[in-house]
DNA sequence: GATGAATGAGGGTTCATTCAT
DNA sequence: GATGAATGAACCCTCATTCAT
């Protein structure tokens, strides 16, 4: 989509095969680089999985800077694209909105939100930039349904800014240690982080009381 | 076992030496390992940091891997301890205990709590196992915290153990925007995640109404 | 399996200047290994013979052990093969038959033989085991050879095996001391190696009186 | 005793425990070498078997050339020596004596005749030269006793110094091969080998008949 | 006589990348 | 669009040796 290796497609003759082989290589290096780390993964790998001679992967992308830049800007991209598409009942608190559709999101596209948030520092500083400003962007939209919440009194938040990195953390942490088939289904996850983010943001006094010993 | 430098130092003659150029070793890899990866970076670059010529460096580390596992274990070790001797009034609330301690040693250890949490995968499966041991350790402080709590009516936690790792997830992510010298002091973002926190535990019916639209 | 370059060659296209870069990197490593002797022998000094990169030698060998496995595995190979293949008159003593052809063949092929025995022990057990089932299985022609002629009383041998070992030591170290040009052509050492061995085996009383002194 | 580490010795404090250890050096070194040939050895893997850190090692040899030269020009020495020491019948031919010498010594010496053999290649130019005359020397004495027997007609060599060489080849052939504990005793092995050399240069008539094919 | 720490060179091997075919 | 072969740089690590202590 936001590609850089969906090149300009000159309606070449051929493009069929080739475009086939560059979701290869987009899948092999998705994965390598989640499990291995963008540093530690060669280029020969990735032709290894795709079936194919190291040469042959710079018919798709000019360098393995390449291939990280487009797996990043393409997940952020959709991750955007995902959310303004996102179906939810009219009525449903945008909190709850925000909450559900982050994690359902980010445990089906846990080798693409991994390696967004690892693999950063390897970004050359171009395309760190296009990705942060993506990222910010989406951080926006839980900060403005934040303040617009707090504004209309429904959450009590002092900082909307930092409640947002908070809450994000908080769920982007999910992946790292949610294992499907385990006691607790993606619909328990999705209550419980409910539960917390809302209680963390509700207005009224919550004084704990000091513990008796 | 720890570590070359952690040797008895019985020696006193020589060692001294030693000691001192592992430490050296000990923080530029760290330095370096935070800002570019341990894959990323070589032993040259550390031994250049250091000031000295890369095979200087296997007198003090066998290998680059176990650099890595030095910096990690030591790491959680110390982590660890400091906890065990963290001073706070004796009447404080564990929950705002855990999370004061938490900010407050991960906004001054920034590289080490960084590195631990991005090079896990580059530790060797033994290395690993033992690293993960103590971060469990230090994540049953948070649970056991939540459970006595809950237990005493103070909190309302419906999964402890999830509850744990939103809020460790929650508080570590600070280190990775909170900018010294920023609008926000160490303190206030103290009091902003306390308060987050203790809200997201809180017992009581936080039903958040539904939007107007 | 016994080498890169042993593949099939059916790729017509390219390939011819692969093999022929194999073919240098075997010669260059055959000299060097001679001279020096495998472990003192570095890739690069081979790559700088060869007249290409060190990393290049890599698209023809996995390692610098299979190049010396190679090594050895051909002339094994070779060695059983000229002698299936070798030219004599039919009614030749093949004692001298042997003789006549392991030293000629020694004699033209010195470098592969001073490795082969050379460099045994720099083979991993599992090329060791192969070569070695070679050499038994070259042993074992004249082993064969000594036993029918035993029978049939043309020679007296009373340990075939260990005559074997020891006719072939002494027709094995002519090489190393053989010099081209000398006072003895290689047909004057020929007639020589012949008559001590053929005499070694020869039945009949040699009673050697005992000196005078 | 020809040794270039048995350095002046001027009659210094110590000396009993330098004494000791240089022997453990040459000791462990002769095994290594043998096992795994000179290049391939580290002077650390010398010093780990000698129970000493590496730098020990030069305050008995001054580099790891001088001892294998040590090793080899002691190993010569002592083969010479040996055999001017050796106890025979006054009435035993010449030949039957070295022969059983030469394997006598050869099997109790196996790793001393072995790195003599192998590694001539890794000696400097200098200490090559000495070990060489020495070597020349012992075969010497072998050609001296074939030309003498020769002359007195107890033995017919056409060329006795390529005979010393084939004889030589095949005796020193034998600790390559021969185990104790097998079915031949080192007796056994001794009467072979001596049968035949004997035959190999005894005079008279050997016809071998033509084979029957 | 031995240690611990360092040097400077070099080891085998892998890397991203290029390019003629 | 892919291959096979190459480059040039760099990788982690080991080496023989030195020397202050």
């Amino acid at each position: 989509m936001a590609s850089a290796a969906a090149r300009p497609q000159s309606r070449s003759r051929t493009g069929a095969k080739g475009q086939e082989t560059a979701a290869r290589v987009r899948k092999a290096a998705l994965k390598r680089f989640a499990a291995n780390g963008y540093a530690a993964v060669s280029m020969r790998e990735i032709a290894a999985d795709v079936g194919v001679q190291p040469g042959a992967l710079y018919n798709h992308f000019p360098t393995k800077q390449d291939i990280l830049k487009d797996l990043m800007l393409a997940h952020m991209g959709e991750l955007l694209a995902a959310w303004d598409e996102a179906a939810f009942p009219a009525d449903m608190d945008p909190l709850e909105r925000f909450v559900r559709f982050h994690i359902r999101y980010h445990l089906e596209r846990a080798d693409e939100v991994f390696i967004s948030y690892m693999e950063l520092r390897n970004l050359e500083p171009d395309n760190f930039d296009i990705v942060e400003a993506e990222r910010r962007r989406y951080e926006g939209i839980l900060t403005g349904i934040l303040e617009t919440g707090s504004a209309e009194g429904r959450y009590s938040v002092r900082e909307p800014r930092v409640a947002t990195r908070a809450i994000i953390a908080m769920l982007t942490g999910i992946p790292s240690w949610y294992r499907q088939g385990g006691r607790l289904s993606k619909l328990d996850i999705e209550e419980i982080y409910l539960d917390l983010a809302r209680k963390a943001v509700a207005p009224g006094n919550q004084h704990i009381p000091a513990p008796q010993a």
